[in-house]
Parts: C-alpha cells; sequence; structure tokens
RNA sequence: CGGGGAGUAGCGCAGUGGUAGCGCACCUGCUUUGGGAGCAGGAGGUCGCGGGUUCAAGUCCCGUCUCCCCGACCA
C-alpha cells in the first residue's frame, strides 16, 4: 500500500473526488466566500505564472499589443449585438447600485470584453493603415455560475482574452486559426504536454456573437473532454452596431473584420486532470514552479551543506530549484508531500550518498530510483526534465488514442462515450442528431477533416468528421 | 420554483432529554528521521440564528437563514 492511496481518493473510485483531494493537497486553491469564487494559492498561483508567461510570449510573437479595458461595462452595450447578449445574460453579475444610489444605468461586471473593447476599435481605427489591429489583455472576469468547480468552472477566473480588426475576412480567418496552431496548440503540447485536438465547434456550440469558433479540446484522464481555448471568428456581427469601419485604399468605407480568442485558469484544471495520478499531480517540467527538489534525508550539517551547494549548481544551471531541509519533518511524509505537489525530479541526499559522493535521483512520472554522481547531477537532471516532458506527452498521446473510437451512429458515439472520445461522420450530428446525443449527455467537441486537420470552408460536410464526448 | 439532505473545534465527523466528544491538523517537550514516526502533555466550542416546551435542550416543537444533491429552467 504505498502511503499516498491514505491521502487521496484513488482515481478510479471517485474521480471528481480525487480532483478535489489534489487541488486541496497540493494546495492550489481553495473556495471563496462567496459561492463559485476562488482563492488561487501560491503554488497554483505559481503554475498560472509559469503558464501565463508562455502563453503571452506566444500572443506578442503574433504582433499583439496587451492593453486593459475596464471591469464595468454599460449594460447598453452588451444589447447591442443579439445573440451575444442572448448567450450571455443568464450569467451576468450587474450592478444596479453605487455610491449609495441606485445607478441610472446598471452596469454588468465583464463576463468578456468584445463590446467594450469594439467601442474603442472604432475610434482608433481610421484608415487601412491601422489595421491588422491586435489587442489582448489579462483580466479577470464573471460568469455567473450554478455548479462551480476549483478552476474548470468558477464564477470569476482570470484569462487573456485577444481582441483583433481586419480589413478582410480572409486576414481574420486566417488570424483566428494561426492563434489556434501557433499559440494554444503550441503551448498545449511544449508546454503543457497535453495533446489536444483541434477542430470547429457546431453552430450549437459556438460562442455567442461568433461566425465560427475554432477550439482546442483534451482528454482529461477520466476519458471526458475539456474545451481548453477558443478562437473566434466574429465576422462583421460586431462592427457593424459599433461601426469600426476605414477607409480603404480606394478611399471607400468598409466594416473590418474581427477575432477574439482566449483561455483561462480553467488549463490549470485540465493540467491536474490530463496527467495526475493516484499520487497526485504530475507537472510538466515547463510549468512546474519547483522542477528539482533536493531533499536532505538527515539532518547532518555536512549532507546540508552538500545539498545546498547542489541546489546552487542546478540554480545556476536555470533549474527552479528548492532544497527541503525540513529535517523535523520526516523523510516519508517530505516525499509525499512533493509526490502529491508533482515536482518533476528529486534528488535525495543523506550520509550514505555522501560517503559514495552521490545522490540519489527519482523521477515523478516513472517507477524506480537511480544513483547520481555529484559531478554528473546537473547534465543529468536537466536531460531528465526534457525527457519527463516527452514521456508525459507521449503518455497521454497513447491514452488518448486508446480511448478514441470510430463508430456510425449516434447510440454507438454514446456508448463509446462512456469511457473516451467517439469519432463519427459529421453528417450524422447534422441536424437531430446533435441533440439526440446531448440528450444523453454527450456532446460535439468538434468537426475535423478526416485526418484531424482543420476543415476549409468549402470543405463538404460529408468529408468531415465529428468529435463527440461527455465534457467538462 | 419542486423534492431530498446537512449546519457541532481549522478540516472531516459522532453524539436518540442529564458533565460537548473522536480522527486529522495545531502548540510544548522528549525520542525519532533513507517512503505520511512514537510517547507524554496542551490549547481550541455563542452546537447556524431566534423563540418555545422542560427541573434540565446539541438532542423535542415552531420559525428563520445558509449550504449541498436531484429535478425543472437555460445552453
Amino acid at each position: 500500500m504505498t502511503p499516498a492511496a491514505a491521502v487521496l481518493t484513488p482515481r478510479a473510485d471517485d474521480f471528481p473526488r480525487w480532483y478535489q483531494d489534489v487541488v486541496a493537497k497540493a494546495q492550489l486553491a481553495e473556495n471563496g466566500p462567496v459561492r463559485g469564487t476562488m482563492v488561487i494559492r501560491p503554488y497554483g498561483y505559481a503554475i498560472w505564472e509559469l503558464l501565463q508567461a508562455e502563453l503571452d510570449r506566444r500572443i506578442k510573437a503574433l504582433g499583439a499589443h496587451n492593453a486593459y479595458f475596464p471591469l464595468f461595462i454599460p449594460e447598453s452595450y452588451l444589447r447591442r449585438e443579439a445573440e451575444h447578449v442572448e448567450g450571455f445574460s443568464p450569467e451576468l453579475a450587474v450592478v444596479t447600485h453605487g455610491g449609495g444610489k441606485e445607478l441610472e444605468e446598471p452596469v454588468v461586471v465583464r463576463p468578456t470584453s468584445e463590446t467594450i473593447v469594439n467601442a474603442s476599435f472604432a475610434r482608433w481605427i481610421q484608415s487601412h493603415r491601422d489595421l491588422p489591429m491586435l489587442i489582448n489583455q489579462w483580466a479577470n472576469v464573471v460568469r455567473w455560475e450554478l455548479r462551480p468547480r476549483l478552476f474548470l468552472r468558477t464564477t470569476e477566473f482570470l484569462w487573456q482574452e485577444g481582441h483583433t480588426a481586419h480589413a478582410t475576412d480572409a486576414e481574420a480567418h486566417e488570424l483566428a486559426r494561426r492563434v489556434l496552431e501557433e499559440v494554444y496548440l503550441d503551448t498545449m503540447r511544449s508546454v503543457m504536454a497535453i495533446p489536444v485536438l483541434t477542430g470547429r465547434k457546431t453552430d450549437g456550440e459556438r460562442f455567442a456573437g461568433a461566425t465560427t469558433t475554432w477550439t482546442c479540446e483534451g482528454m482529461m484522464g477520466d476519458g471526458k473532454a475539456l474545451q481548453m481555448a477558443t478562437s473566434h471568428e466574429l465576422g462583421q456581427n460586431f462592427a457593424r452596431p459599433f461601426d469600426i469601419t476605414f477607409s480603404d485604399e480606394t478611399g471607400a468605407s468598409a466594416f473590418v473584420w474581427q477575432t477574439s480568442w482566449g483561455a483561462s485558469t480553467r488549463l490549470v484544471g485540465g493540467l491536474i486532470m490530463a496527467h495526475g495520478d493516484d499520487r497526485g499531480l504530475r507537472l510538466p517540467p515547463r510549468l512546474a514552479p519547483v522542477q528539482v527538489v533536493v531533499l536532505v534525508a538527515r539532518a547532518d550539517p555536512a549532507v546540508l551543506a552538500e545539498a545546498r551547494r547542489l541546489a546552487s549548481s542546478l540554480g545556476a544551471a536555470g533549474l527552479r530549484t528548492q532544497v527541503d531541509d525540513r529535517t523535523d519533518v520526516s523523510f516519508g511524509r517530505r516525499v509525499v508531500d512533493w509526490e502529491i505537489k508533482g515536482a518533476p525530479v528529486r534528488l535525495e541526499i543523506g550520509p550514505r550518498d555522501l560517503a559514495e559522493g552521490q545522490a540519489v535521483l527519482v523521477r515523478r512520472d516513472a517507477e524506480g530510483k537511480e544513483p547520481v554522481s555529484l559531478d554528473a547531477a546537473v547534465g543529468t537532471v536537466t536531460r531528465m526534465l526534457d525527457d519527463i516532458h516527452a514521456s508525459l506527452l507521449a503518455a497521454a498521446d497513447r491514452r488518448r488514442r486508446h480511448d478514441t473510437h470510430e463508430v456510425d451512429t449516434i447510440a454507438d458515439a454514446v456508448e463509446a462515450s462512456a469511457g473516451g472520445f467517439a469519432v463519427l461522420p459529421a453528417l450524422a450530428v447534422d441536424g437531430g442528431g446533435e441533440r439526440d446525443l446531448n440528450a444523453a449527455g454527450v456532446s460535439v467537441r468538434c468537426l475535423q477533416r478526416r485526418d484531424g486537420s482543420l476543415p476549409e470552408r468549402g470543405d463538404p460536410v460529408t468529408e468531415l468528421v465529428a468529435v463527440v464526448a461527455r465534457a467538462y
């Protein structure tokens, strides 16, 4: 019996309970006093900051600039786009009083910022020389949730939202897809080690106000899907009501074509559920606040000195390193702590190791330990971190393939969705098929080409497949 | 909105009218420390709130508030 079994509910017993246990025991987050709100604890926030930095770098590489727009939005702004307000009104938080008086016009707490950003775009954009305009903001948003779950669905969450304006439909289309692949898909694979599917949402699943929604869908440890990021083509749906026009090269006035796209703290939940095991979190090295923990086995001055020297050279090599010298806490307790927290690599060092000029190297994603000489430790650990990323990704990919089943009918798709994804001809979910799926608790996650690539606009539905699953 | 549960120590819970408890966590000391250590001592409570019955209420009655689950609504 592994000690961790006494700490966490095994995943097979009760996956949601396991998830809650990990979030609590790894000290990632806890519930806030208002239902649906979340306190993100320092360790959880450190993961988010690392992820944020990766996304931010890629967003800026697209040519986008960060800005900040207000939390409060005039209610009238939301009403300007019919589908948009209809989609969001059930989950709006509305402020009716301020300064001790009832407001003449209520303000809503942003559920997303299309409207208020576009009110600025209308002023900022005059000429085709102002285009394309690529703006991103990091912010909190509020969507009143009835069934909240930490990180996955909270009433208030943190995210980035990109908003762009272009001279042509084709340009907006291309940008929405570049964001999906160059920002989101790439971050998920090469930072989060999660092999997501990409595709187009059905009309029923599309963002309120968008003409097309593109999505990244990940498979969690229980076979359910998680929508991990979306990128929308807005057409001219907002340009018209907000009057965002520009003079083109010929001097003619035209409405801009737009996109918007976002990824949130939900990704942290996805990270937990995609890689975690019965011993806790397993963090991909690029998102691990502590990549290497140097664990002092016994309270011994010589051991402690060596541990610190080792940590210092690991740190100098650019690895996020922490010495655990809490020798007033038992060794076993500290090992379990770091396993729950998902630190990718442990280096254990005690008097016996010191005598041999070595440390004991343990990787979180595999069984077994091996000695490593102190001289070689930095190089070995550095290589091992890359290898851990690769094997987490490979394992997740293997599981996704294994739990994805090709089927032909809605009934078979529902059955297959009990333990993973089902792929069936897109024609089958056209019209009534999607309703039947939804009635069974299964949803269309995305539409793809048969080879898994993104559909093009001209693709006939007969050439596409639908990926369906139960989802968070 | 309908139905069903639950509010007792930081967390999880027991307590069927008679001194408010247990596990974990916390504090102190000693012994420990290579996979959640042991022993001893200690601190911590308006039992959700208000009223009532009773010699006596965490427990029974009435009211009220909050939270959770299922359904409905919504998507």
